[in-house]
DNA sequence: GGTCTAACTGAAATTTGATTTCAATTAGAC
DNA sequence: GTCTAATTGAAATCAAATTTCAGTTAGACC
């Protein structure tokens, strides 16, 4: 599968989303998506709208749309606890978190969380229902290592 | 342990730990710290703020003494994910993270989250000195999967 | 005890991320 | 093409967080 097919894929799929649950597909929101399904990567809103704005996107609206698609599923929320909120793509099977480095903040992804376990043991315990989870692990990279 | 005296001995072990890494234990501080650790849960710098204005304390210095004990290891940072920072008292033998309600925002604690493993594997796959993580779970409590 | 100085403080000003308002535009149903 | 509710961008606003700065204080040293 070619990188654009798939991102060709997302799209439609994702413009799917948005129309089952009552919204339109306007212009705003198919530029943010296509910028999010090319990069595959998380961003603050800020960098989405640098990314945008000079296809005519204003900050209001990247601010909007990324809660609007994050609510649909189309985006997640995701937190470095450094006080930005970022949203990146919801991709088929890929359930991962990240490894945050302290010093610089470089973000390596990983996929072995296995807390499927602890959420059922929480869901019999609580009462709740259990929906998802969010894992950040902290330490320092090589490169940060050797500065201190 | 009477109540008291617990909190007698983390406040004496609190200002070993600043005197050691070179800061004044001053009044703003010490309310601080007395105010977490009678109250034992997590709380925003606003909160902390209407607590301890009556004693003088400003919300500049409860901004700047938050994160200054929470980078000495006398309180630790949590989120939920609110858009709000918010601290909480690191106590000895007390790892937990938090179960939230993502309709009325109240939090569970849990203890059990068993990543040692994980951390060891990530550490070595990546050459990061992994330091600590932090894991939050999201659901819908009793009362707010009636609501719905 | 008193003296000294760097660390620290609170109040005010400022910055900045995020939200709200509102008149103009547009997606998409008919 | 027509219509209308949803959506938009710009500007105003809000609020969290930070910076500035002159005054205060903890605690090291007599």
């Amino acid at each position: 599968m070619k990188n654009s097919e798939g991102s060709q894929a997302l799209l439609e799929e994702a413009a799917s989303k948005l129309r089952q649950a009552g919204y339109k597909l306007t212009r705003p929101r198919r530029v943010i998506m296509e910028w999010f399904y090319r990069k595959q990567e998380h961003a603050t809103p800020h960098q989405v709208h640098a990314a945008v704005k000079d296809f005519g996107v204003g900050l209001t609206s990247v601010y909007r749309n990324l809660e609007l698609l994050a609510q649909v599923g189309i985006l997640r929320q995701v937190c470095f606890h450094d006080g930005y909120q970022r949203y990146e793509p919801v991709l088929p099977g890929d359930h991962h978190h990240h490894l945050i480095c302290s010093g610089c903040g470089k973000v390596v992804k990983f996929f072995n969380c296995d807390l499927d376990k602890l959420e059922e043991q929480l869901a019999a315990e609580t009462g709740y229902v259990v929906d998802r989870h969010m894992l950040q692990v902290f330490g320092y990279c090589r490169r940060c290592q050797k500065d201190r």
